[in-house]
DNA sequence: TACAGAACTGTGACCGGTCACAGGATCCTG
DNA sequence: CAGGATCCTGTGACCGGTCACAGTTCTGTA
């Protein structure tokens, strides 16, 4: 009956029938819209009467809050930012991007809350990128990049813009930040390729910039002591064809190469590009082991051994953190741990 | 003289001095909030010197506009959903949505308008999406999705939300599009690799329900003509292990194949790994063809002979048609132009 | 000179929530 | 039984824009 006559309020005052406010829906249920509102956030100091009454008339008038007007009120936009400072190449060439980002979707649609995708490549995107997360369009940021000091990032945290960061900003500026143990993970996957016996491993390192390229390198060097041979370590740019490139380098250099761990899954098979190319066989006659275990390693044939990285525990953790700093309670770095995810080339 | 009076009530009236509104803006200006707005919405129907003053009162206060507070009045989001329809599997392995995504990306940013990322693998995702389109926290949706006929395609349209497709929605409702000739190009590929001289072409086709699947199949049989041969086609998944898969059992069962086209970059990678495997060398043994144009192709060694789709047109173009439909003007379908790109398999 | 209409401007209602505040009811406690 | 605490509720101001409307000035034409 209530419900009827909201009904016919509504086609009677508006040919478009409008969609139901929280007033509409108090006055189905016979309580005021503060009323409506207690119930909407949490729910507390409101008695069970009443309760039901409202939910019943939200359910009949088919209500749904309106985003804006929560936002206008509260100050708060409901969004994050997920911040891609890279060059567009490597969202598509490398897929712990995409694997980052459903991440993210998933954690926030948890939540309530959207992402903003925002992609910063060039200089012009950095700057309208900056405008439009200084102007409060989003209550807070997850950069993602993986070269480790940024210009944005340090101009986003001196505008008091809640960010966190995907791996180790290695810049002085205490950012919070999700990670892995770089060295450790690097360490331990050269372990495993000394444990199985081979020799002369080479190694495909990121780029000098990023904290995946320069940890990694320390982790192997420490692990491999004595037998460390700079002829044997190669830098890669993340892309499959830099894997490819390194690794026919190494082989000029160091044809009796009997191993190769990679930065990245992506330049791992770039490397086995290489080999194949060359008659090795893999793992047979050269092992080979990529990191992060992007989706690429296990589909691929053969299936690649790697250092995996909980990316949905990344994503998710990123998510917490930023949403405790937007409630003001700061947050340390948190450190995740890793798994060597053994298949077929090493 | 104004901007300091401005600066110092801001400052004694609120420890945390807010951002400025278009209310600052008029006193500073010396005009009325009424004339900020209208020199923000086109400037129409405002002097010079206001214009000039205004100006310089939004240049000295630094403001930005609140776009909460804009959706609440005109009942625009700003922001238009990119919706994912499949499963996060396809999304990571290929590169074309990742393509689509910037492209749709860049060209909101145009627009100053913001990208939410929607994405729709589960039913839990589709009904949560659902909600959430249905409650008008976007002004439209761009939907990406390979797979022909939807549910979700189908309520969206039902509740009225403005919708734009990438590929043919065969289904039976005319949603605008944004299209390929997909016969057309597959034709055209055919032709290509008969004129090379091949005979024995085969043919990876893309999954039943997907236009792409059948229609590419549907242009490789028109152009074949006598040619065709039921045992030359096998169907993919659009994955790279698909290909791979597809491939060998075409050369189980017709070893003299001298060409293949794939209906997808993906899958002709796949293949030629499969042929690699297999001996066959590409092309002098086996010529290969892809489609699509997706970055893959360029980077892949050797470099594909594939079918460009232009991308980031088909992006901007779903853009403006759905903006289009949401001012109230309806809009056709639309089938933009390919290419054939020749690179060093085919 | 009068007057229509264009160009410009200010005013205030409104969008749909949140939240502070002022009560009212009920219950416990001394 | 007074009086305070606790629980619950309604009221109305407020967030920062947009937009309809009314009013003013200015120009051009009869």
């Amino acid at each position: 009956m209530p419900l009827g006559a909201v009904e016919s309020a509504l086609v009677t005052s508006a040919e478009t029938p409008r969609k139901p406010t929280i007033r509409d829906v108090a006055r189905v249920a016979g309580v005021s819209h503060g009323t409506v509102s207690r119930l909407l956030n949490g729910g507390h100091w409101v008695s069970p009467e009443a309760r039901e009454a409202v939910e019943a008339a939200i359910a009949s008038t088919g209500y749904t809050a309106n985003h804006a007007a929560r936002s206008l009120a509260t100050g708060r936009s409901g969004s994050l930012a997920f911040l891609l400072t890279e060059s567009q190449q490597l969202l598509f060439s490398d897929p712990i991007f995409a694997l980052l980002l459903r991440g993210a979707t998933e954690a926030l649609a948890e939540r309530s809350m959207t992402l903003v995708l925002l992609i910063a490549g060039t200089d012009a995107e950095r700057e309208s990128v900056e405008r439009y997360v200084r102007a409060g369009h989003v209550d807070g940021v997850l950069l993602v990049s993986s070269h480790e000091s940024d210009a944005l990032l340090a101009s986003l945290v001196a505008a008091g813009v809640p960010t966190v960061c995907s791996g180790l900003p290695l810049s002085d500026l205490a950012i919070p930040h999700v990670a892995i143990d770089e060295v450790g993970a690097a360490r331990e996957m050269t372990a495993h390729l000394l444990a199985a016996g081979h020799r002369r491993i080479a190694l495909i390192a990121g780029p000098n910039d990023t904290p995946g390229g320069r940890l990694r390198l320390e982790g192997y060097r420490a692990e491999m002591g004595d037998r460390f041979d700079e002829t044997l370590v190669e830098q890669g740019s993340y892309k499959r064809s830099s894997g490819d490139a390194a690794m026919t380098r190494l082989l000029e250099r160091a044809p009796d190469i009997d191993a190769v761990f990679a930065a990245s899954d992506v330049m791992a098979v770039g490397a086995i590009d290489a080999l194949r190319r060359a008659g090795r066989r893999v793992p047979d006659d050269v092992a080979v082991a990529g990191f992060d275990d992007s989706g690429l390693a296990e589909t691929h044939s053969p299936p690649l051994t790697t250092m995996r990285q909980p990316w949905s525990q990344i994503s998710s953790t990123m998510v917490d953190m930023v949403l405790d700093v937007i409630e003001g309670h700061p947050r340390e770095a948190v450190v995740l741990p890793t798994t060597l995810v053994e298949r077929a080339t090493a």
